[in-house]
DNA sequence: ATGAAAGCGCTAACAA
DNA sequence: TTGTTAGCGCTTTCAT
């Protein structure tokens, strides 16, 4: 096994001590302009690559982000790839783990607990479970999170689903729907919350009064969507429902399938919207009405947030909320009444 | 900043040495019984975590495997959550590299060249690209290619194409079909060499003639995929070509979109066969015959392979290559003539 | 079976 | 500005 280039031969080729060459790696400051260049020639000519390990043992920077989310959601993955661009810019690496659904706080905790990293990504699958804000408490870590309002954590990045939503909502008021049912995931999670909020103040601005009944929450997946939207049926065929708004694309698969075997049409029978775009969305026919963010760049500003909190921790939780704007692209899957 | 409970904590707590302590986490022989236990005590009392970054500094292992690939890709990123999933249970963190599409071995090599890793998870877009297999030929750790046949690599883990492509044609030749088009990647890697092999074989064993211009070969992109299909209209709309059978998700996309550009159903106008199942091709209407393989499980495979690897050196480019069964499922996009 | 000690490659404190 | 040195927490010889 060859040895590996180490500081040492460096000082000893450049004719410095290795405390110099260290200033010189790391750009710290005492060093003369000179010597500068004399170590950066010698480093280059030994092909010499600080040992990151070492490095890291040292300094206690690692280098490394950990990103805590269900990469085989594509909207994450496309998070995970944005993050990743990102901090690679900077030499920092990302470390994907998937925590599932149950004991998501103990599962966090021991991933950090046997690796080291600067920064967390985070995205929870709920913000009041005590359990797991307890357990995100005790990180002592910059995280940020990913449409979450976890009490226990400062803001991370956010989408805008207010807005959007209740442009949808407005549009399909106007459009004479009344029966419009929301379906969203748990309650306790701010992308639900804010659709929520969007709904009723899409309602209450139009002086309408709202059925609570008709908001629907489950889980983002498919068969959760499925499993609402066959409930729904029912009042579909009878006209009470006229709409639906969904806040999550795997649930709107769901609905999908669940349209397909009930053999139901839209936007014969029913009108649909859905949040988040896909090639899938606009493939169908007719092309789904969609709310649309753009997902990558979330990656991106997600790390350039986590970055300047890793760069300086006493900016951590001081930085205003930053929100990714969203838009309403209306395609063929509403008709109006 | 709290100090952190060290080895030699432990070794005071348990009155034995650090090398004993040591000896005990890592389970190593020359230890009695008695004394482990006394020592694996003293540690679940401390709540002491060995530093994994020191670890990794004296025993050159890191317990960290990158993953090159395009995780946009949603058969990448089931693939990461597979082998994530599998890594994790081993202790070991898998970290994300997007290479694009140029200087790929470039990026490649300084990704590794400034982490350690202790072994790679790949999927070059090239496999006879001389400057990227003279930079994966200077890797020194166990490589796992993802449906790739890398001169300069062992055989990793591969999709059986062949099979399923041929099963695909000979269904296509049966409905009586005889202008096939296959649309695949670069000609230079496994899956579509593997598909022109099938659909070659195919033909020539029911004595039929291959029009060699039928075979199309683009990359894995959607555009692409449009790019060809567009071409191929004029040829649809005369008869000349009835059925398409795509080697690539993200190809299929483009084609879907061209067909809807031009107006073109199918499979009235058209028989359609892609590869890589997903909700969306059963959703479609009609839904899309199409070639399934686990994508999950060949995260997992992978991992395995790889850490097999990882851990008895020895036996890499030993192990007989293994290969992931595919599906043939037909649905309602092919039609007889 | 166990302890002592060297040293992995680096940073940072201290000297010069 | 530069060199020297301690030591980060661990594994691994080498003694005992």
């Amino acid at each position: 096994m060859k040895r590996n280039i180490t500081i040492k031969d460096v000082a000893h080729h450049s004719g410095f001590g290795i405390g110099t060459v260290s200033r010189a790696i790391n750009s710290s400051e005492g060093v003369s302009q000179a010597t500068r260049e004399k170590i950066l020639k010698s480093i280059e000519t030994l092909g010499y690559k600080p040992d990151h390990i070492a490095q890291s043992m040292r300094s206690q920077k690692y280098k490394n982000v950990a990103f805590f989310a269900d990469i085989s959601n594509p909207v994450f993955a496309q998070i995970a790839k944005g993050a990743q661009l990102e901090l690679e810019q900077l030499g920092y690496t990302l470390s994907l783990c998937n925590v599932g659904d149950k004991d998501v706080g103990d599962k966090i905790l021991s991933f950090l607990e046997v690796r080291k990293f600067d920064g967390v990504i985070l995205s929870t699958p709920r913000e009041d479970d005590w359990k797991i804000n307890k357990a995100l408490s005790e990180i002592e870590l910059p995280i940020v999170t990913i449409n979450r309002d976890v009490p226990v954590l400062p803001p991370g990045i956010t989408t805008d689903y207010y807005s959007s939503v209740k442009k949808a909502i407005n549009y399909l008021l106007r459009l004479g729907h009344r029966g419009i049912v929301l379906i969203g995931g748990d309650k306790g999670i701010r992308p639900t919350r804010e659709g929520i909020r969007a709904y009723h103040d899409a309602f209450s601005e139009n002086n309408l009064i709202i059925d609570e009944e008709l908001i629907k929450s489950g889980v983002f997946t498919s068969e959760s969507g499925k499993e609402i939207f066959l409930d729904l049926c029912p009042y579909i065929k009878n006209k009470k429902i006229t709409a639906i708004l969904s806040l999550n694309n795997q649930m709107f698969y769901g609905i999908l399938q669940g349209m397909k075997e009930k053999n139901l049409n839209y936007p014969e029978d029913v009108s649909l919207i859905t949040f988040e775009d896909s090639e899938l969305l606009q493939l169908l026919s007719p092309p789904v009405t969609v709310i649309r963010r753009p997902i990558q760049e979330m990656g991106t500003k997600i790390a350039k947030v986590l970055m300047k909190y890793i760069q300086e921790p006493e900016l951590y939780g001081k930085l205003d909320p930053d929100t990714i704007p969203t838009e309403f692209i209306i395609r063929d899957s509403c008709k109006a009444i």
